[in-house]
DNA sequence: CGGTAACTTTGATACAAATCAAACCTTCCC
DNA sequence: GGGAAGGTTTGATTTGTATCAAAGTTACCG
C-alpha cells in the first residue's frame, strides 16, 4: 500500500495484514453496530457503504474500489457506524487496527499515510456535502460520472467507458435523488449526445460537456 | 485535551501546543489553499468551516465550538481544503501537526485520541450526508437544533436555550436549504409551540416534538 | 428454456422548496 | 438621532424533483 519503504521495512509492514477475506456480491463486509477491529484494504471488487436512519431510510455514503480503505468509521466508537456491501465479488486484506497503530508508531511514513487516508475521506465527504447541498440533479450526476471514470482510469481502466456496478437507486441514494431522476438525467445526457447509456453501460462521449455541467463557471 | 495521562506525561504533552492565537469575529483562521502546518484546538469561540465551488457557491461543512479540532482537512494535500471563519471572537491552541505526529508515536493514548477525532469527523459527515440526501427541511432543522443544544449542554450551557452565532443563510448553507426556508421553518416551529424564536435567540419548549420531527419512527 | 424477479425507462401529476419581492428589525456609526 | 447596512420575516409565484403508474428490459433460477 504505502510506497517508499526500504525492503527490510516492507517485511515488517507485511505484519499489518492479518489475512484476507473473500466477499461475495451482495454480502456484507461489516454492518452498523458490528464491533470494530480492523480496517479493510480492497484488493479487488467494488463496495458501497451506507448508513441508515432509525426509520429505515438508507443513505449511500460512498462507493469504494480496489486500493481504497473501508472501516475508518469504526474507530471512534469501537463499533462500525456504516454498512459495507460488496457490489461485485471482492477480495480484501484484513488489517487489524491494533497492528496499524503499532506499526504506525514505528514507521513515521506509515503513520503519515494513515493520517492522509483519513483526511482524504474527510475532504471527499466535504465535496459530497457540496454536491448534496448546492448542486442540481444534472450537476450531481455529471460530477459522479467524472469522479468514477477518473478513479477507474487511475487504475488502468478506460476513461470513457464504465460498466456501472450499482443500481440507479444506489446512485440516487448517494446523490440525494430518486432513481427515476437518475434514469431521466442519464437519458437526458444521452439525448444530448454527451454520453451513451445502455442500462449499466455508460460511455462518455463529451467529457468537456460533463465538466461544464458540473462546473458552469469554468470551461 | 486527552485525559488519563500520568502527570509526567502531561508535561511532555504540553509540547504539542506551540502557542495560541486570537481570532476576531469574522476573521479567517485559515482558508482554502493555505499551506497546512497545524491543527487548531478551539479554546473559546465559535467557528464555521466551508468549501466553495469554482463558480463561487459556498457550502458550510460544519460549526465548531470550544474543545473541538479544526484543520484535519489539510493533512491529505498539505494544503487546507476549507475555510475556517470565527463567528465570534475566538481563541485557539496551535498544534503543529509534526508535533502531534511525533508525540503520537510516543504515546499510544494520544495516537488513539487523534485517530478517534478523525474518525468522529468522518462519522459526523456521514450523518450530514443522511440529512442532506434523505431528510426534508423540517427534519434537517430539527436535527440541527438538537445537535447544537446537545453539544452546548455538554459544555455546561443550557439545553433549552441558544443564542445562535450564525445567520439564517449559514444555517441554510449547512443544511442545504435557502435562508427563507430556514426562517419559515423556524416560524413554523414557533407557531406550533415547539420552540420560541426571536431573531438569533431560540428556546426549545418541546424537545420531544423536535425529536419526533427528526425521527418520525421512534417517539 | 421458460417464467419470474429485479431493475430501468418513460409519462403524468403533485408538492416541497426555490425564487422573486417587499417590509421589518437591529445594530452600528457618522 | 438619523440613516444605512446587514439580517430576518412573510407573501406570491415558479420550478425542479418526487411521486404515482405502467411498460420495457435483463438477469436469474428452477
Amino acid at each position: 500500500m504505502p510506497i517508499g519503504f526500504a525492503p527490510e521495512d516492507m517485511m515488517k509492514l507485511d505484519g499489518i495484514v492479518k489475512n484476507r477475506r473473500r466477499i461475495k456480491q451482495g454480502d456484507l463486509l461489516f454492518s452498523e453496530g458490528d464491533p470494530f477491529t480492523s480496517l479493510y484494504a480492497i484488493r479487488t471488487g467494488f463496495f458501497k457503504t451506507s448508513v441508515s436512519s432509525e426509520d429505515g431510510r438508507e443513505q449511500v455514503t460512498g462507493f469504494q474500489m480496489a486500493g481504497e480503505i473501508v472501516g475508518l468509521d469504526g474507530i471512534v466508537n469501537d463499533r462500525h457506524n456504516c454498512n459495507a456491501v460488496a457490489l461485485e465479488d471482492a477480495d480484501v486484506c484484513i488489517m487489524p487496527f491494533s497492528n496499524v497503530e503499532e506499526l504506525s508508531r514505528e514507521f513515521p511514513a506509515l503513520q503519515r499515510h494513515v493520517h492522509k487516508i483519513m483526511s482524504r475521506e474527510i475532504v471527499r465527504e466535504n465535496t459530497v456535502m457540496m454536491l448534496l447541498g448546492n448542486m442540481r440533479a444534472e450537476e450531481r450526476l455529471a460530477a459522479f460520472l467524472l469522479n468514477l471514470v477518473q478513479r477507474l482510469h487511475a487504475r488502468g481502466f478506460s476513461k470513457s467507458e464504465v460498466m456501472l456496478r450499482m443500481t440507479r437507486e444506489e446512485i440516487g441514494s448517494y446523490l440525494g435523488m430518486k432513481l427515476e431522476t437518475v434514469s431521466r438525467t442519464f437519458s437526458k445526457f444521452g439525448d444530448e449526445g454527451i454520453i451513451e447509456v445502455k442500462q449499466r453501460y455508460v460511455r462518455i462521449i463529451q467529457p468537456d460537456a460533463l465538466k461544464k455541467i458540473f462546473n458552469p463557471q469554468v470551461c
